[in-house]
Order: C-alpha cells, then sequence, then structure tokens
RNA sequence: AGGGGAUUGGUCAAGUGGUAUGAUAGGGGUCUCCAAAACCUUUGGCGGGAGUUCGAUUCUCUCAUCCCCUG
C-alpha cells in the first residue's frame, strides 16, 4: 500500500506557511520544507522563514539544516526529504510537504532518479568556458551531435541546461532525453494530495510588496550585514536568494536601498508567476484560490480536509495521531 | 493675467511629412542536480479638433492638461 503524501505548495506570499500549521494539526501531520532558502541557517527574515513559536508544536525538517556555505539542490533536498519522511512515517504521522519550489516538490513526488552522477563541477566549467569562448551556439551544436531530441528542447541560450545534457551524456552514456522521458513516465509512488493556494494576481503582487516593506522593517539589511561580515560573499549560491543578491548590492554600494527594495519586489512578482506557471503543468493539482473562499481560513482548512477523505484514507497509524 | 516649454503603450525615453523604436512594467511559456536559478515568447501607443498636403505622430491654428518664468 502507498504511504500517504501531503503537499501545500502556491506562489511565494500566498500565506502557505500559516495555512499549513492548521492542516498539520487538523491531520496530525509534520512539516517537510520544500524550500531552497529556509534550510539555510542565518537567513531568517529574507526568505520569509517560520518561527519557531508559531509553529505551535508541529515538527518542521528541513528548515535551518544547512550553513549558508553549504551546497543545497534537488537531489540533497531529495535525499534529505526522504530521510524527513522516514521518520515522519515511523512517528505514526503524515508529512506535509510545504514550500514554493515546485521542482523540489516533483522530485520528491515521483521520486525522480538523479542518481547517475553526482555533478561533476569541473566538466561544468570546462562547458561553460567552451560556451563563453566559442558562444552559446557552438555549444548547442554539440549537444545536437550527441542527442538531437534534447537539442530541439533545450534553447541554445540556456546555457546551464545544454551543460547538463551534455554531462549526462558523457558520464552515463545515455541521452538525457531518454532519461526524461522514462523519468516523466513514472507514478508516484505515494497517495498524495497535491494542494496550490492561490490568490487573485492584483492582490498576491500587493502582498508581496508590502512583504518586502516587511522586511526591511524587521532588519533585512542587518541580516545580509551579519552575513557579510561572517565573509558569505554576493556569489554564494545561497546569497543568490530574492533579497539577498538586492541587499548585498546595496550594501557594496552599487545600489540604492531604494532600488534594490525596488528590484527585490519586482523579482519576487516575477518568481511568483514563474511558480504558478510551473504548477499549472503539474497533473492532479487542486488549486485553492483563497479569494473564492473570501480569505476565510477555516473554510480553506475544511476544502484541504474534504479533499483529503477522497484521497487519503485515514487507516491504521494515522486516524490516532491527529493532535500532537 | 502675460510669456515660454511640454504632451509618444501603465511608466520612462527615441524618432520621422509616407505603415513608430527601445527600456521597463504587465501577460503567456519551458524546465528532471545552482530552480528564490536559467531560458523563451508576447499584448498595448503618437491628448482632442480643424487646416495645409497625394499623405501629418511629425508643419500651422485651436482647445485641453501639465511644468517653468514674470506680475
Amino acid at each position: 500500500m502507498k504511504k500517504p503524501l501531503i503537499i501545500l505548495t502556491g506562489p511565494t506570499a500566498v500565506g502557505k506557511t500559516k495555512a499549513s500549521i492548521g492542516l498539520a494539526k487538523a491531520v496530525g501531520g509534520e512539516i517537510i520544507s520544500a524550500d531552497s532558502m529556509q534550510v539555510y541557517k542565518h537567513m531568517d527574515i529574507g526568505s520569509a522563514k517560520i518561527r519557531p513559536e508559531k509553529m505551535e508544536g508541529v515538527p518542521h525538517y528541513l528548515i535551518d539544516e544547512l550553513e549558508p556555505w553549504e551546497e543545497f539542490h534537488v537531489v540533497r533536498f531529495q535525499q534529505m526529504a526522504k530521510a524527513a519522511m522516514e521518520k515522519i512515517y515511523q512517528n505514526g504521522h503524515i508529512p506535509i510537504v510545504v514550500g514554493g519550489t515546485g521542482f523540489y516538490i516533483q522530485a520528491l513526488l515521483y521520486d525522480i532518479d538523479f542518481t547517475e552522477n553526482d555533478g561533476d563541477q569541473a566538466f561544468r566549467k570546462r562547458l561553460s568556458d567552451y560556451a563563453k569562448e566559442h558562444g552559446a551556439h557552438a555549444l548547442h551544436d554539440r549537444l545536437r551531435s550527441v542527442d538531437e531530441k534534447a537539442a530541439e528542447a533545450i534553447h541554445e541560450n540556456n546555457v546551464k541546461r545544454v551543460i547538463r545534457a551534455l554531462e549526462y551524456y558523457e558520464k552515463t552514456g545515455e541521452r538525457i532525453s531518454e532519461h526524461n522521458e522514462r523519468e516523466s513516465a513514472k507514478a508516484s509512488p505515494y497517495r498524495s494530495a497535491y494542494f496550490v493556494l492561490n490568490d487573485k494576481r492584483e492582490h498576491l503582487y500587493e502582498k508581496i510588496n508590502l512583504r518586502v516593506d516587511d522586511m526591511i522593517k524587521e532588519g533585512l539589511v542587518e541580516e545580509v550585514r551579519a552575513l557579510k561580515d561572517k565573509g558569505y560573499k554576493a556569489s554564494d549560491v545561497a546569497m543568490q536568494g530574492l533579497g539577498y543578491k538586492e541587499i548585498f548590492a546595496y550594501l557594496d554600494g552599487v545600489t540604492s536601498l531604494e532600488e534594490a527594495v525596488y528590484t527585490i519586489k519586482r523579482d519576487t512578482r516575477h518568481f511568483a508567476k514563474r511558480q504558478i506557471t510551473w504548477f499549472k503543468r503539474e497533473k492532479d493539482v487542486i488549486w485553492i484560490d483563497k479569494s473564492s473562499w473570501g480569505y476565510d481560513e477555516e473554510k480553506i482548512l475544511g476544502t484541504m480536509l474534504k479533499h483529503l477523505e477522497g484521497v487519503l484514507c485515514y487507516e491504521g497509524d494515522f486516524s490516532e495521531n491527529r493532535s500532537f
């Protein structure tokens, strides 16, 4: 029998965190964060991390687990999240994946296989240098010669993904297009419910703008300054999160604070749009538009629970563990 | 009140007597190891009216709105 898995996602600033606590308490769930920034310690304000006192006793995983210099990517997420899920099942609880990184959620939900190799940085750098020297088109031609289908699918300007496709072929001898076809045909090993919390676009954008202002008031600049003082550079991956790279630029005197704030707001809006686009093409998602529920948290929780009745059966271990 | 200047997509700018350019915002999309990333794509416009002209966003007049100076 497949194990249950609940996913609660949606664009940034829509209110996932808040909704997740109510849901976790109602179903006996523990929360796994699917967020590429909240895993990092010392990055609280800019990543809109949940505060411990707001957790109301619900266990959280993949929050504050890494130092900002550590690498984090889908594969690592997948490993850590799977380990967390094991623990949660052992506790007799249901894992609830909460976060806005659609790719991570996909990797977990469909248990996509990334194990062919472990990311050869030197090889990637060589290809990246090749592209810089001979142009993106030349690199793309190299891909075309080994994997026509992948070359068709990946635009030549998207150097990052052209490199990955070439790397995959180089390391495994298999075409990445074949790998992707196989992996995307997979069925999920879980009994899942995939909730996408959404809101009217206008309202969402307004909330994003307000939230960025709040972050500044709460001391985002000081948070970034502290990271900078610890020796982190704008080029470190963790520092490239929304809100961090812009404040870095401000602290370095490249932009004014006003410009930084403007850019954070704009890029966060763009990000939210991309997130929504991602969720639109995920199959079997349950859209919950907050505006059509009058922003009533009780009603929204009620709908989610209703959907869960159909998707997950509360049997065995799970029914008796609904409170903490 | 008098004089001067301005009016180009939501915003900021370019430009020309012959089908209006760009940036930015907005929309849509791709995505299977940097994904808060990377990449692709696209809808909007010459303030109103009259005149000169084969033809006016461009020249003239007028109205409207805004800005500056003088009183």
